[in-house]
DNA sequence: TTAGGTTTGG
């Protein structure tokens, strides 16, 4: 906490804080003095009133006494706060107060009249910290109505100070680190852990530098807020650290945040801009700090080998781990520990990948959009810890997945086919994560800029752009002997059976293919009927004390009293052979179009298949003339809902094929 | 406190 209030003895608390940091007397205080490892104490002299600094951030002063050495020269020093730490003190803080500051930097006095040559600057995004050990015990207004008076010094008027503060600190060059205490460091990132959240109670980084001695240091960086752990985004962005503790764990050397802790991150990229990534308002950064981001940025473009594979779907080499960044299109839940991210980079995935059937109400997301990127989005499944953080994402921002696995997999059911999935594995082993890429960051505009340059029509048109132009004919599968009957004669006629016919197809519906897919019950051959009577679970006893039990879904759906659906492709032909047109239904599983309608649904390569089958058999805005003839076996038969019987006509034993 | 790079499921 940046302000705490220093409860019980005062000679306790200092020990305990002697074991990291070092107390400084005030006349060793002076501007460029390596301040991260020392603490002041001092007794609050006077106070003045809250005010504010010229950008509008809070500002506080006190003027501290060096409590063990009144007489001293230099025995006082002006003490600035700014920001929320200043309007914290401003409302605790009292004349005889015992004040410990840890975390400040120096900054040169603007007036001899300060008693000191400088001035103590303290803040909390500069991760500064003070402690209090309260004069006298307040009593609150709640507890009783007379109200406290505490003796006070308080100076009237207000006063202009100059910024920006521009304290020194000193950096050890990693080869120099020592176990044991705090200080102030700079390194290219080699490895890091995106944040995540850990055991505790904070979000966690474990971040890898190394710079120009060759040395490296694991860092545990933790902070209550993710966005306060460092922004980094990739391998060979540079850090730095202030007051980062060194402690020695299994014979190695690493860092910890400790009280105090502060990060800026940079961008490792020779030429590019010197920007700091940062959540603190408040930050020093001065013409040396570029010059060592310049030294260390060109250090690593020579020396850092960066591990990390990146690639763009349309580069994958499966099965491969690797970065991708993209925009997140749609997302799902999936169950509790896995979570589906619909993303895309704008390139073509060469491979047949694993679509996963969602329900268009779970998934979160554009569905116009969704259904226009289709043939481009992949579906990333996201496991366990990841699945929090995949949860929170906006749909649309941009995101980087750390090591996304790309493999092969073939269904249970269907050794023969395979399908590439992305799986973002649970646990941050290798730095697997996410992040979100903030707005301006230079990759986010990159990508923003390549995808609005794709072209979704010419997607769309030119999936397989060297494909010959093929056409598609039915199969008959039996009953070749059959005439020919025209449409006319089986209108007028009124009893069930089959027919050959020969015909064009006008019209089909549904129109979306998705609508297409329904389940169907093959015990009652009705469609979404219950013809389970399920029973309690005990009723597997009698399988299970089988001596070679069966555990097969259609044993264990026979014991349990289930009838299990199947999905089909039901559909409405309106068929045309210039005699008359008739309406035929399709219900199949697999048959007429050769693809199981299980499948569809998950593999947008068949539901291309389909959609260009479909395009073929009955193109939009095309005459009847133009149209295929289709040779069909179809049947007639009766159906009623309990007063009215219905003739009605079904497709069977007839396939699509590709004349190629 | 937490993690302590890592030898990578669904």
């Amino acid at each position: 906490m940046p302000l705490e209030e220093i409860r019980g003895s005062f000679r306790v608390f200092e020990n305990s804080l002697r074991g990291s940091l070092q107390k400084v007397g005030f006349e060793h205080l002076q501007v460029g003095c390596d301040c991260a490892s020392k603490y002041v104490q001092g007794t609050v002299a006077a106070s003045y009133p809250l005010s504010k600094v010229g950008n509008g951030t809070s500002f506080f002063k006190i003027i501290l006494q060096e409590s063990e050495n009144p007489c001293s020269k230099a025995g006082a020093i002006n003490t600035y706060m700014f920001g929320k730490l200043a309007e914290e003190c401003a409302s605790v803080v009292h004349q005889g107060d015992i004040v410990v500051v840890a975390g400040f930097s120096m900054a040169k006095s603007t007036s001899e009249a300060d008693g000191h040559c400088c001035r103590l600057e303290v803040s909390d995004e500069a991760g500064s910290t003070i402690y209090i050990k309260m004069k006298r015990k307040i009593k609150t207004r709640e507890s009783t109505h007379q109200v406290c008076t505490r003796s006070s010094n308080t100076i009237t008027g207000s006063e202009t100070i100059a910024m920006p503060v521009t304290p020194s600190y000193t950096y050890t060059p990693l080869n120099r680190v020592k176990g044991g205490t705090i200080v102030n460091l700079y390194g290219a990132v080699k490895f890091f852990k995106p944040p995540y959240k850990c055991k505790g109670t904070d979000y966690c980084s474990v971040i890898t530098i190394v710079d120009q001695s060759d040395a490296k240091l694991i860092c545990s960086l933790f902070n209550v807020n993710r966005d306060a752990l460092p922004q980094i985004y990739k391998n060979g962005d540079i850090v730095r650290f202030h007051r980062i503790k060194i402690k020695e764990f299994s014979g190695q050397l690493q860092g910890i945040s400790s009280s105090g802790f502060a990060a800026l991150t940079f961008d490792g990229a020779v030429g590019t801009p010197v920007v700091p990534r940062t959540s603190s308002k408040l930050f020093t950064f001065t013409d040396e700090d570029r010059k060592t981001i310049e030294d260390l940025r060109i250090w690593v473009a020579s020396n850092l080998l960066n591990s990390a594979v990146v690639a763009k779907l349309s580069g994958i080499q499966p099965p491969m781990y690797f970065d991708l960044t993209c925009q997140l299109v749609g997302k799902a839940k999936l169950d509790g520990s896995s979570y589906l991210l619909k993303v895309w980079d704008g390139t073509k995935c060469p491979f047949t990948y694993w679509k996963l059937h969602v329900r268009e109400d779970d998934l979160e997301g554009d569905s116009v959009l969704i259904h226009r990127l289709r043939n481009l989005t992949v579906d990333v499944v996201v496991y366990d810890n990841h699945v929090q953080l995949a949860k929170s994402l906006k749909v649309g921002t941009f995101i980087r997945l750390y090591s996304l696995h790309a493999k092969f997999q073939s269904p249970e059911d269907e050794p023969d086919v395979s399908y590439l999935q992305f799986h973002l594995h649970g646990g941050t082993t290798y730095g697997r994560g996410i992040t979100s890429l903030p707005e301006g960051h230079a990759d986010v505009e990159d990508l923003k800029k390549f995808l609005n340059s794709v072209d979704l029509m010419e997607d769309e048109s030119s999936e397989s752009p060297s494909e010959p132009e093929n056409a598609y004919f039915t199969l008959l599968r039996d009953h070749q002997h059959f005439e020919v009957t025209a449409l006319s004669t089986i209108l007028n006629s009124r009893s069930p059976q089959p027919y050959r016919i020969r015909a064009k197809l006008r019209q089909f519906e549904p129109e979306k293919l998705h609508q297409s897919v329904k389940l169907h019950c093959p015990q009652c051959n009705l469609l979404c009927k219950h013809c389970s009577n399920p029973k309690a679970i005990a009723s597997l006893s009698p399988l299970a004390t089988q001596k070679d039990p069966l555990w097969e879904p259609t044993t264990i759906a026979q014991a349990l009293g289930l009838v299990p659906l199947e999905y089909v492709f039901v559909m409405k032909f309106m068929l045309d052979d210039g005699t008359g047109t008739l309406n035929v239904y399709l219900m199949d599983c697999k048959d007429f179009f050769q693809i199981p309608a299980s499948e569809v649904l998950t593999n947008n390569i068949f539901q291309e298949n389909i959609e260009r089958i479909m395009n073929k058999l009955c193109p939009s805005g095309t005459n009847l003339d133009d149209l295929p003839w289709l040779d069909c076996f179809i049947k007639s038969y009766y159906v009623t809902d309990g007063r009215e019987q219905q003739i009605c006509y079904r497709v069977f034993d007839t396939t699509i094929a590709e004349d190629v």
